[in-house]
DNA sequence: ATGGCGACGTAACGTCGA
């Protein structure tokens, strides 16, 4: 028998809001048979001690969390039954994490990382990851997502060295190419599409990182974010800036990814849909 | 169409996200 996992992230906008929403995700996915092994959330815009650990947990799953009152926080869920051993006890399910870049001082919680063992497979190192928005070029915020970008791709490489099963999923606020982006030509030059970004992009799949998206055939104008605004997600004006990076020994072992565009028609969405990657044995 | 939506904090709007 195949043995294989999914993993997912996610860009809830408010995990106090959302809830309910990853909640019903997590239970329509296990329902359909495709229950998400392990679900990397991020802007949780909640503090640790606020983190709806009894609900998540009552639901069969296990957290890791660095949370941040009003803006970003980050979440690692693994599903209980998928892990090797059935523990019920953090530590010894998140081996080794990591919160924040190491060496890199911020206040911001942007990074999440920890090896989980499911059963059947190989260790994997998971990497939560809401990298900054950078609001425009000219802004001291893209000059700080620069420097943050920089960071991460050194912190990545060791990281790869020491993990050579490693995962990077989360919201990048970067759309890669330009086939990432609804009307490339409003686009030129801005926030999430520019030059330093798509480099700095390119960068992290030097280290030996594939874009597991653009392994699979996908239909065109394939988007993870809609602005709230101008009804972007009624006219499929959005973006494809959420991803999951798979390290070369993961990449072999892929053999789907995905959007889910469901939850983005929810009452009350997130302006985000969740991503998944399917990890054989 | 440069604001429009939505969440947050603090208490009727400003700030931020992307």
């Amino acid at each position: 028998m195949t043995k294989s996992v999914r993993i997912a992230a996610w860009n809830v906008n408010s995990l106090k809001v959302r809830l309910p929403q990853v909640l019903r995700w997590l239970g329509e996915q296990a329902k359909a048979d495709k229950p998400i092994d392990a679900l990397c959330l991020q802007e949780l815009k909640m503090s640790d001690d606020k983190y709806p650990h009894r609900e998540l947990e009552a639901a069969g799953y296990l957290n890791l969390v660095a949370g941040q009152k009003t803006y970003n926080g980050v979440a690692i869920i693994v599903r209980r039954s998928a892990l090797a051993s059935m523990s019920s006890d953090i530590e010894t399910t998140f081996i080794n994490p990591i919160r924040n870049i190491p060496g890199n001082a911020d206040e911001q919680q942007r990074i999440l990382a920890a090896t989980v063992c499911f059963s059947g497979l190989q260790p994997l190192r998971l990497v939560s990851a809401y990298f900054p928005n950078g609001q425009s070029p000219d802004s001291d915020k893209f000059a700080y997502k620069l420097g943050w970008l920089t960071a991460l791709e050194n912190w990545l490489k060791v990281e790869l060295a020491n993990n050579p099963r490693l995962a990077l999923l989360g919201d990048f606020n970067i759309a890669p190419s330009d086939i990432d982006v609804h009307d490339p030509s409003k686009w030129i030059g801005q926030n999430l599409v520019s030059v330093d970004e798509r480099a700095a992009f390119q960068r992290l799949i030097d280290l030996g990182l594939s874009d597991s998206f653009r392994m699979f055939e996908q239909v065109p104008k394939s988007f993870s974010w809609w602005d709230y605004r101008m009804m972007g997600f009624r006219r499929n004006a959005g973006m494809r800036i959420d991803h999951i990076l798979l390290s070369d020994a993961l990449k072999t072992k892929c053999s789907a990814s995905l959007i889910d565009k469901e939850p983005r028609k929810w009452e009350q969405p997130s302006d985000h849909a969740p991503i998944i990657a399917e990890i054989q044995a």
